[in-house]
DNA sequence: TCTGGGGTCCTAGGACCC
DNA sequence: TCTGGGGTCCTAGGACCC
């Protein structure tokens, strides 16, 4: 059997990376963005690591800090990640096309075996296009199973020494698997990491000096296939089809919401939300989760924390359909007098829309999936929010603001970046002397 | 005052069936 | 006195990922 060699492609903090991009005095500055609500840190600069700002840490917790240090700080901006990610991922996928998107900043690759290529040349050739096509830079790890390649990744991102790219197929990888912490490892997370420790096993080498039986005792077989990756056994193939199994969409409020009506305008919303990416990947839904809850770090009042299940008689894409059947059951597990902190829908048993499997007393209402598409191809011409169920509301004063957004430069025409450039008179071309 | 959102996979345990 | 056992399916919850 030929050897199989993958490759992880990551962009360095990549949210980071796409504010620099259209406002380059931010280069060598530490720079931080938030999440959602300018809740938590989720990306920092290598200036802002440097600085011991730690990942997810709360942005309130961390405001003075920040402040003093001169730390540049943006609130999220997915339209601008979404739109640079797209790019990213289609110039990969013109160079290599066995390609699974893994994140918005991953993609792993499947290298063919025998290329004759050298792999140093190709990851190196794979960064210098992507730099210039995108003007993100990435980091490339090489191995034989997707774990090491994680691992290879790890190692050229955060050595300069390795110039972004490190190859594990070259070399004998276990002075590489000796220096990576065991919770460093893909697929082991502090719950697992702690358990493991407390074994004796502090190292990726570590545990692949263990036995099959112990492992799975400890870790179940999912940690029993890490641990085969990494001694360079791939159990972990690659996945092409971009289809998700569940699909699901929520948020925290702006303030503490109190009032059901405020709760069905917020789930609505939601439901909206995750209808248009269901149709977009053309599935229609057997399942509809709603989910309710107040602040889990409140002190003073206890959680409430529920969630309902729906089963449809038939699956669906049919945003009316699908918000008639969530505001039914929101009614059930509202409870007044508390103060909500999220609601959130999550769709699963999704089905291709060309193959779902319908009741013997349904009959398909072509004209509803017409409606449905003639407002998706509104909303993506004109903005999303042009056409919707009036249940969504209009305000929306529930909604968080987020006030440290930088602008929609790559898909917004008024926020379109200016360039200014100026020349002398004696290298202008006639035509504009 | 202020702590994200969107995913995947696995397992235990209950319901149900014969 | 004394009430089985094994299989399958489903779901909630947990662990992990970015």
């Amino acid at each position: 059997m030929k050897k199989r060699i993958f490759a992880l492609v990551d962009c360095n903090n990549f949210y980071v990376s796409c504010e620099r991009l259209f406002n380059p005095k931010l280069a060598h500055r530490p720079v931080v963005v938030l999440s959602n609500n300018d809740g938590c840190i989720i990306a920092r600069s290598n200036e802002a690591k440097a600085l011991g700002i730690n990942m997810g840490t709360p942005y309130f917790k961390a405001k003075n800090f920040l402040h003093r240090h001169r730390v540049k700080v943006f609130s999220s901006n997915y339209p601008l990640y979404g739109d640079l990610s797209r790019r990213v991922m289609t110039t990969l996928q013109q160079l290599e096309p066995e390609m699974e998107i893994y994140s918005i900043d991953e993609a792993f690759l499947r290298l063919p075996p025998d290329s004759g290529m050298n792999l140093n040349i190709l990851g190196r050739q794979i960064r210098t296009t992507l730099k210039q096509h995108t003007g993100i830079p990435v980091s490339i790890g090489l191995g034989s199973t997707k774990t090491l390649a994680k691992i290879a990744n790890r190692f050229a991102k955060k050595f300069p020494e390795y110039n972004g790219l490190l190859d594990l197929t070259a070399v004998d990888p276990d002075p590489f698997l000796n220096r990576c912490e065991i919770n460093d490892v893909w697929g082991i997370g502090r719950g697992h990491a702690e358990r493991l420790r407390a074994r004796g096993v502090h190292t990726a080498l570590d545990l692949t000096r263990r036995d099959d039986g112990w492992i799975r005792k400890q870790l179940t077989v999912t940690g029993l296939r890490t641990a085969m990756e990494l001694r360079g056994i791939s159990c972990i193939s690659l996945e092409k089809e971009g289809k998700k199994k569940s699909i699901s969409s929520s948020k925290s409020f702006g303030y503490q919401v109190e009032t059901l009506n405020e709760l069905r305008e917020a789930l609505a919303t939601y439901i909206t939300q995750a209808a248009v990416k269901l149709r977009l990947q053309q599935s229609t839904t057997g399942c509809l989760q709603v989910y309710l809850t107040t602040n889990r770090f409140s002190k003073t009042q206890t959680l409430y924390a529920t969630r309902e299940t729906i089963n449809l008689a038939e699956p669906t894409a049919n945003t009316g359909t699908l918000i008639k059947h969530g505001l039914e059951r929101l009614q059930k597990i509202y409870r007044p007098g508390l103060r909500y902190q999220k609601c959130g829908v999550v769709l699963t048993n999704l089905v291709p829309a060309k193959s779902r499997q319908l009741n013997l007393f349904f009959k398909p209402d072509k004209r509803q999936s017409e409606l449905m598409a003639a407002v998706d191809r509104i909303n993506t011409r004109w903005g999303r929010h042009t056409i919707q169920h009036a249940a969504a509301g209009f305000t929306k004063p529930w909604q968080h603001r987020q006030e440290k957004k930088s602008p929609a430069y790559t898909t917004q025409w008024q926020d379109l970046p200016m360039v200014k450039a100026s020349w002398p008179d004696s290298l202008l071309p006639d035509t504009f002397r």
